[in-house]
RNA sequence: GCGAGAGUGGCGGAACUGGCAGACGCGCUGGACUUAGGAUCCAGUGGGGCAACCCAUGGGGGUUCAACUCCCCCCUCUCGCACCA
C-alpha cells in the first residue's frame, strides 16, 4: 500500500539501524562501578520471553529508557540491565502443545524479543544480559534456599492449599485473583498436600512498617501492599466448654472490650476441634452433611458477599468468661478456617455480620456500648461511645475498654494481646518442570537434607517426558530423582518439585550488579555500590505478588548478612496500560497493535515519542495511529528545518558576547526556558509528555523565528540562535529519540555521540525578564493586560491598572474597594456598589 | 461494603505552593502551493452572541479579592480487597 511508503518521510530505515548498531559496536552503554560518580540505578522489570514484545513493553522500556539517557547526560553513573524472567509455565505449556522443548523455545523467544528491544533502540549494557534459567543463575538461588531451610525460613508441610487443576500446581496466596487462577483464569481448589514455603509472615510487621517509609512508591500500591498484609489488632482467649473440663475454644477478637456482649459463639465448620465437640452420632451425621454443604459451595461462591450465612447449632455449650453466662455454639460458613483461630466470639450488637447471624437465628443482642442521640436499632453499632451492660468496664471509651479487657485476660490468665496478620506463607513448590529444582533430598537414614553447597547448582535434567498431567515431571526421571545423600553417602530420592518462577524475580535486580560473579550470588561490593535500584518501573498487576516477594527477599538477604540493605527500590513508577479502543489490548478483542509494524512504517523514534507524548506514564495510555503519525510528522519538520539550515547553523558559533536584538533576547529566553521546563518536568514528576509538548512549543518558536528575523536580526546572530535552539532541542529530545538526536547532532558536525554531551542548563542571566504582562482583572474578571517592568513598585502597578481605558467603564460609579496586586500575576480591583 | 484513584473542548491531555481554564498534539474548517493531496505551508477551532460581553472544569453548597485547585454533601467511572472477626 502507498500509505506505508511515504517518499516524504525522513529516512529513519536507514538511519535508526546506523544508529543501533554504532551503539552495540561501541558498547556505549556499558558501565562499571565508579565511586567517583553519583550512581544512578534505573531498572524496568524484566520481561517473560513468551516470543514477542507488545506494546506494554515498549511502554515501560521506553520510559526506562528515557531516565537512563537522561540521567547519564545528567552527569550519572547509569546501571540500566536487561535480562529474561525465562522460567514459567507457557514454555512448558509449548512442548505439551509443540514439541518443543522448553529451553530451546524459550531461548528462541529470547534471540526474537532481544532483536525487538534493540529495534527500539534501547540503552541497556547488554554485557550484564541474564537469564533466570540459566543453571549458573539459579544456582545462588539453590543456595539461599539451603540457607532458608537451615534457618526454619524454608519449610516443608502438609496443608490444604491453592490448586490450580489446569496448571497442575499448587498457586501461592498471591497469585489467586478472586478465587481465580492469576495465569489461566481457572477456578482455584482446595487440595491438601505437601509442599514448602518461605516464611514470609516472619516479616509482616517490617514488610509493614516499610511501607511507610517508601516516598517513592505510589500510595496505591502502597496500600494494596498495606492491605495484603492486614494486620489486626486485638486479643486471643478462651471460652470453657460446659461440662467438659479442659476443653476450651480458643477465640481472636479485634473488639475485646464488647466481650461482655457474646451471646454465642462461632467455629469454622472445619474447626479441628468440632470433632470432640459432637455429643452422639446423630449429631456427628449433622455435622458432616452442614460440612459436606458449606464444601459443595466452591471458593467464589463463598467469597460473593452479601449471601444470607449457613449456621448449625451445637449441643455443647461454652462459658462467656467475663459473664459466666452459658451460651450456644454454632458452626457457620461466615467464619474461616484460615484466618485468626478460626474461632469468634460473636457480638451481635456491635457486629454486622453476627447481627445478621443472630437474626437468622433468633439469638440475644446485646449493647455494650451507648448508642448516639437518635439511633435506630436496625443494625450493629460499630461507633465509640461510652461502654454499657460491661460490668467493670462500664463508663469506659472503646479504646480504655480494650485494654482494660486485655488487663483482665491477662491477669485471669485465659487470655493476651495478640497481632494477627491476613498475610500467609509464601508456597513456592510447583509440581512443574521448568524451573528451579528445590535443592533438598530425602535418605532413608538422615530424612530430609538439603544438597550440599559444592554440589550446587542442582542442574534441570534436559530429557524428560512433559504431558501436563500426573504430578512433577521431574518425578520420571530416574537419573534426576536417584542420588546420593549429601550427609551419609546412602542412597536418596530428590525433591522434584520446582521452584515458583517468583522467586526467580525476587532477587534479580541484585545480581545485575555482577552478573558474571562466580563465587556468590552477587559480589558484594557491587552490590553494595549499585543498590537499591533508584528507579523501578512495571506495571501495577505485580503491587503485591512481585513487589511483595521481592522486598521480603532483600531483607531474607540482608538477615544471611549478604548486603546491607532494607529495601530493593528507592522510587516505583506504576505504568498505566496500552488501550485502544477503550479495551486492553486482546487478540480476543482483535485490537492489538504490533510495534515491529509500528517501527516499520513511523521509526521507533516516533513509536517512542507518542508512547511518551500521548499520556502521562501512570495513566492508560489510549493508542491512536493518528497520533503516532502526529508524532513522526513533528520528527520531519525537525528533520527538514535542520537540513534547510545545515550550513548556516554549523558554522555558528555561539551567542555572542554582545547584546541581542530584543527579538533576539526574546527567543533566546524561549530556548533557556524550554531547558527548565523539560528538566524539571522529567526530573521532579515525570511529566514526559509535558516535557516533550516544550519541546514542541521550542520547535514551533524555532520556525517563528527563523521566519520573522529574516530582515530584523543582524545574520550571525540568528544563526547564533538558531544554532542554539536546534542543539538544544536535539539535547533535550535525545532521550526519547535518541536514532534522530544522534544524527542529526552528526549531521550539524557536532563531536562524539549525543549521549556523551551534558545536559543544557538555562542561564538565569537569560532568564531574566525587564518587563512583565500582568493581567488586570475588575471583580475577579479579566478586563486587559498590563505591561510593567519586573520590581515596578506595587503602588505604580496599582494606578497604572486603575487608568487603563478598559479597566475604567467596570469601576466608574462605583467605589473601588480593595485593590489586589500579585506582583508579576495580576492586579485585581475590587468594587462595591 | 471497605480502600485507592479519577471526572476539564469532538479526542488524548495542560494549568507549580489558589492568580489569564483549555498549553502541546490529534481531529475538524477555510485558504495557499498543486495535474493531484492522504505531503507541506498559512489562518481558525470550548459554547452562545454581529459586537460589547456572557456562560463553561460531574452536580449542589461554602471559604476567598480570586477556586479545575481548598472545605462539606451528592453523583458517576476505574482499579484493588472482599464474611479477616
Amino acid at each position: 500500500m502507498a500509505i506505508d511508503d511515504r517518499q516524504d518521510r525522513y529516512p529513519f530505515r536507514d538511519i535508526e539501524p546506523k544508529w543501533q548498531g554504532v551503539w552495540e559496536k561501541s558498547k556505549q552503554f556499558r558501565v562499571t562501578e565508579d565511586p567517583g560518580r553519583p550512581k544512578y540505578y534505573c531498572l524496568e522489570m524484566f520481561p517473560y520471553p513468551s516470543g514477542r514484545i507488545h506494546m506494554g513493553h515498549v511502554r515501560v522500556y521506553t520510559i526506562g529508557d528515557l531516565l537512563a539517557r537522561f540521567k547519564l547526560m545528567r552527569g550519572f553513573n547509569v546501571l540500566h540491565p536487561m535480562g529474561w524472567d525465562a522460567f514459567g509455565l507457557p514454555a512448558e505449556n509449548a512442548a505439551i502443545d509443540n514439541g518443543v522443548h522448553p529451553a530451546v523455545w524459550t531461548l528462541e523467544n529470547i534471540a526474537n524479543m532481544k532483536t525487538q528491544l534493540a529495534r527500539l533502540g534501547m540503552s541497556y549494557d547488554w554485557d550484564r544480559e541474564l537469564a533466570t534459567c540459566d543453571p549458573a543463575y539459579y544456582r545462588w538461588e539453590q543456595l539461599i534456599f539451603v540457607r532458608m531451610f537451615e534457618r526454619g525460613l524454608a519449610y516443608k508441610q502438609r496443608s490444604k492449599v491453592n490448586w490450580c487443576p489446569s496448571c497442575q500446581t499448587i498457586l501461592a496466596n498471591e497469585q489467586v485473583e478472586a478465587g481465580r487462577c492469576w495465569r489461566c483464569d481457572s477456578e482455584v481448589e482446595a487440595k491438601e498436600i505437601e509442599g514448602w514455603f518461605f516464611k514470609i509472615t516472619d516479616y509482616a510487621e517490617e514488610l509493614l512498617d516499610w511501607c511507610d517509609r517508601l516516598p517513592g512508591w505510589p500510595e496505591r500500591v502502597l496500600t494494596m501492599q498495606r492491605n495484603w498484609i492486614g494486620r489486626s489488632e486485638g486479643a486471643e482467649f478462651d471460652l470453657p466448654v460446659v461440662g467438659r473440663s479442659g476443653l476450651a475454644i480458643t477465640i481472636f477478637t479485634t473488639r475485646p472490650d464488647t466481650a461482655f456482649g457474646m451471646t454465642y459463639a462461632v467455629l469454622a465448620p472445619e474447626h479441628p476441634l468440632v470433632d470432640a465437640l459432637v455429643a452422639d452420632e446423630e449429631e456427628r451425621a449433622r455435622v458432616a452433611a452442614f460440612r459436606q454443604e458449606v464444601a459443595r459451595e466452591s471458593e467464589i461462591e463463598r467469597l460473593a458477599a452479601d449471601r444470607p450465612k449457613r449456621g448449625l447449632r451445637l449441643g455443647a455449650r461454652a462459658i462467656n468468661p467475663f459473664t459466666g453466662a452459658e451460651i450456644p455454639l454454632f458452626l457457620a460458613d461466615y467464619v474461616l478456617m484460615g484466618y485468626g483461630t478460626g474461632a469468634i466470639m460473636a457480638v451481635p450488637g456491635e457486629d454486622q455480620r453476627d447481627w445478621e447471624f443472630a437474626k437468622q437465628h433468633g439469638l440475644d443482642i446485646i449493647a455494650t456500648v451507648k448508642r448516639p442521640e437518635g439511633w435506630e436499632d436496625t443494625q450493629a453499632y460499630t461507633g465509640d461511645g461510652a461502654k454499657i451492660n460491661s460490668g467493670f468496664l462500664d463508663g469506659l471509651s472503646v479504646d480504655e475498654a480494650k485494654r482494660a479487657a486485655i488487663d483482665w485476660l491477662v491477669a485471669q490468665g485465659i487470655g493476651r494481646s495478640k497481632i494477627n496478620y491476613r498475610l500467609r506463607d509464601w508456597g513456592i513448590s510447583r509440581q512443574r518442570y521448568w524451573g528451579a529444582p528445590i535443592p533438598i533430598l530425602y535418605c532413608e537414614k538422615c530424612g530430609m537434607v538439603p544438597e550440599r553447597e559444592e554440589n550446587l547448582p542442582v542442574v534441570l535434567p534436559q530429557n524428560v517426558q512433559i504431558s501436563g498431567k500426573g504430578g512433577s515431571p521431574l518425578a520420571g526421571v530416574a537419573s534426576f530423582v536417584n542420588a546420593t545423600c549429601p550427609r551419609c553417602g546412602g542412597k536418596a530420592r530428590r525433591d522434584t518439585d520446582t521452584m515458583d518462577t517468583f522467586v526467580e524475580s525476587s532477587w534479580y535486580f541484585l545480581r545485575y550488579c555482577s552478573p558474571h560473579y562466580d563465587q556468590g550470588m552477587f559480589e558484594r561490593a557491587a552490590a553494595e555500590y549499585w543498590m537499591p535500584v533508584d528507579q523501578y518501573i512495571g506495571g501495577i498487576e505485580h503491587a503485591v505478588l512481585h513487589l511483595l516477594y521481592a522486598r521480603f527477599f532483600t531483607k531474607v538477604l540482608r538477615d544471611l548478612h549478604l548486603i546491607t540493605l532494607d529495601e530493593p527500590f528507592r522510587a516505583l513508577l506504576s505504568q498505566g496500560m496500552v488501550i485502544k479502543d477503550g479495551a486492553k489490548m486482546s487478540k480476543s478483542k482483535g485490537n492489538v497493535v504490533d510495534p515491529d509494524d509500528m517501527i516499520r512504517r513511523f521509526g521507533a523514534d516516533a513509536t517512542r515519542l507518542f508512547t511518551l507524548f500521548a499520556a502521562p506514564p501512570e495513566r492508560d495510555l489510549e493508542w491512536t495511529e493518528s497520533g503516532v503519525e502526529g508524532a513522526s510528522r513533528f520528527l520531519n519538520r525537525l528533520w527538514r528545518f535542520v537540513h534547510a539550515h545545515r550550513e548556516e547553523i554549523s558554522a555558528a558559533g555561539p551567542p555572542g558576547p554582545g547584546p541581542l536584538s530584543e527579538a533576539g533576547r526574546a527567543f533566546r529566553r524561549v530556548i533557556h526556558e524550554t531547558v527548565e521546563r523539560v528538566t524539571s518536568d522529567v526530573e521532579r514528576d515525570f511529566h514526559f509528555n509535558t516535557a516533550i509538548s516544550a519541546v514542541m512549543e521550542l520547535v514551533n518558536a524555532l520556525h517563528d523565528f527563523e521566519r520573522d528575523s529574516l530582515d530584523q536580526v543582524a545574520r550571525e546572530e540568528r544563526a547564533a540562535l538558531l544554532r542554539e535552539a536546534v542543539d538544544t532541542a536535539l539535547l533535550l529530545l535525545g532521550p526519547v529519540c535518541p536514532h534522530i538526536g544522534e544524527e542529526l547532532w552528526t549531521i550539524l558536525g557536532r563531536p562524539g555521540s549525543l549521549f556523551t554531551q551534558r545536559w543544557p542548563t538555562a542561564d538565569p542571566a537569560v532568564l531574566r525578564r525587564e518587563a512583565v504582562e500582568i493581567v488586570v482583572q475588575v471583580d475577579g474578571r479579566v478586563r486587559t493586560r498590563l505591561t510593567v517592568e519586573v520590581g515596578a513598585p506595587e503602588q505604580s502597578i496599582r494606578e497604572a491598572a486603575l487608568a487603563e481605558d478598559k479597566v475604567r467603564p467596570w469601576i466608574d460609579g462605583r467605589q473601588v474597594a480593595k485593590v489586589v496586586v500579585v506582583p508579576g500575576r495580576l492586579v485585581n480591583i475590587v468594587t462595591s456598589s
